[in-house]
DNA sequence: CAGTATATTGACGTTTACGTCAACGTCAAT
DNA sequence: ATTGACGTTGACGTAAACGTCAATATACTG
């Protein structure tokens, strides 16, 4: 794989636009080095932005995937408080996360229930 | 349980605004009958709020749980098309579940990952 | 070296999902 | 009869997350 990648390969890989990409920068979610004026991204650059698209599927503002971004770089260093700050900060996602599978599974069930019931009825429509 | 609720009773058990309830009804999420101006909300409109903000919860839209809110209704009556329509909207909904769930487990490992070498770090740093 | 492609910043526009008044109606209790 | 408590519509404001130009710079390509 490449070593580094220009805004519009991102954008083309993922799918989005290189406004987005840079209202991320703006927003303090990326910051990617420069080669003169012009935005250079790292593996480490991309690997990040790829999680903040994982953080949008499951419809988290920016400012908190910015907050779990971090937790990624200050996991393994920084004084005592930075560290157990980040580590109720983490606890804090995983419930949030857990409370979106326990509505994922409940969603679930509904739209089977809901198809056994809607191809019952095309069933029985069609045996006419 | 109560057969009926007012907007605030409604508003008060879930935590939100009764602007929020009407601002979902002008969106045609909810179909609230009237006393002369009022608005009553019966079980079922209480169950449709219910499951709007679990929908909430996972980041969607308004207009896309309107259209799931409308596959409890017409799961089970309507024309053929209209049932096999509804059938391809729930793969459709059913698919995009399946990926924030895995989306949700990778990041649950993620954090679990960051958890403990956050929680190593603290260990050698309270081992002076 | 002219032309095309790609990049930059900056400013303004847009959509979603409400919040925040204002002005008014209604009903029960004092 | 008035005072709250609760409800209504309507208008306007706002924050988030970009979209959409415009003006300009830089880089590759024939």
């Amino acid at each position: 794989m490449q070593e580094t990648f220009t805004i519009s390969e991102l954008g083309n890989e993922f799918g989005i636009t290189t406004r987005a990409i840079r209202f991320y920068e703006d927003k303090q979610l990326l910051a990617p080095s420069r080669r003169g004026n012009r935005r250079i991204y790292t593996r480490s650059d991309r690997t990040r932005l790829k999680l903040l698209l994982r953080g949008k599927r499951l419809g988290w503002p920016l400012e908190e995937i910015r907050a779990v971004l971090n937790m990624y770089d200050q996991g393994h260093e920084g004084e005592i408080q930075q560290l157990e700050y980040t580590c109720r900060k983490v606890r804090e996602s995983r419930e949030q996360l857990e409370q979106q599978r326990r509505d994922i599974d409940a969603a679930l069930q509904d739209l089977n229930s809901i198809e056994s019931r809607c191809l019952a009825r095309i069933d029985l429509l069609n045996a006419d």
